[in-house]
DNA sequence: AGCATATGCCAACACCTGTTGACTTTTGCC
DNA sequence: GGCAAAAGTCAACAGGTGTTGGCATATGCT
């Protein structure tokens, strides 16, 4: 092991980050407090991570690789899908650090767009589902503006709700947007 | 008329700070630039608002008065509510305002809050539905994350989707989250 | 006309931001 | 023990922020 006690700041450094851009935002969330929390000096932060983008890049990273939904029957995919992104969800901070960030921040707008665009789509494709974009875009309008309003707004009755009336309530949605027929309209 | 032309800064100011604060957020949206897109020093915005906070919320102050669905059968309520929210959504940029800012911002948290809860909830009472929080809740989630998707993150299908498509994807969900009966659960 | 008042501009303030460089301490190897 | 490199500290920078007070100009009333 080449080094150590760098390592550890690195990543207490890293936690903190998270942790301060989930609560503030990018803007809000200073390199000085990060700093603060983990207990070391600003410079540090730079030494590190370069950057107060590169740090924000560092602390959006991480693995978000869906399962393979590939064998799921379609009818209860909505379901499964509901109940994977509340678990997701609340296994950490990370998902909420970059919903908080994508409204100022570019660089989480697409990666938040990866997850969705370039990862559920094509699992959809492999179900043969017509307009895989367009359903897994009304997928990701009805997860993410459930998780906006239970985990950045908090309004009151949403926030609260057990998980499983959540998907209860999500799983239908998400599976009309994953088997329903494409609506025909009848002019423009 | 007691006095006119600083009725017309004021209004100049107002315009400008709704744009910046809507295509920028709260934090980044500066005095200086709102003033230099308002062509007219930055002290004036002092002058005239005291502080960029009541700045703000003068910019976020708007009617949201949603209009009287009482009668509407509750079966067409989905479809009136997801044609009323576009329409308001693309008619001017207040509600762009207040959902970029609500991110960073309480004011406009508790804003948003009053038009779902304190508008909508009170709506579905005078229909009889059980649950109306809930079921206002689900609507707001719904309803805030597809404008999230196509006006703050620019998600493509969604973003460019017509309008009528729209509705005819989103009525559905939310006449469910209104008339269908709330999720018995099996066990906790 | 003259004058009070409203309106506008300018420069500066105190503070906070990301970022940098020089300096000190600790670590690990010979 | 001695020494080079890593790890950490400190103070300062340059620029941007909201905000303020003083000064000039324009306006409208009598």
């Amino acid at each position: 092991m080449a080094e150590k006690k760098s390592d550890r700041t690195r990543a207490a450094i890293l936690a903190a980050a998270r942790e301060r851009f989930g609560a503030d935002g990018y803007e809000r969330a200073t390199i000085r407090a990060i700093a603060a929390d983990a207990a070391i000096d600003p410079a540090m932060v730079m030494r590190y991570y370069g950057s107060k983008e590169k740090l924000f890049a560092a602390a959006a990273e991480f693995d978000i690789r869906l399962p393979d939904f590939g064998d799921v029957p379609l009818e209860s995919l909505g379901e499964a899908l509901a109940r994977h992104f509340l678990e997701r969800w609340e296994a950490d901070d990370s998902l909420r650090v970059l919903l908080r960030t994508a409204v100022t921040n570019e660089v989480a707008v697409e990666r938040m767009r990866s997850i969705f665009a370039a990862q559920l789509a094509p699992t959809l494709r492999v179900q043969a589902v017509d307009q895989p974009d367009v359903r897994a875009g009304l997928v990701a309008s009805q997860v993410l503006g459930f998780a906006l309003c239970r985990y950045i707004l908090g309004f009151p009755p949403i926030a609260t709700m057990p998980d499983d009336e959540v998907v209860a309530w999500l799983g239908p949605t998400l599976a009309r947007y994953l088997t329903s027929p494409a609506p025909t309209l009848n002019q423009a």
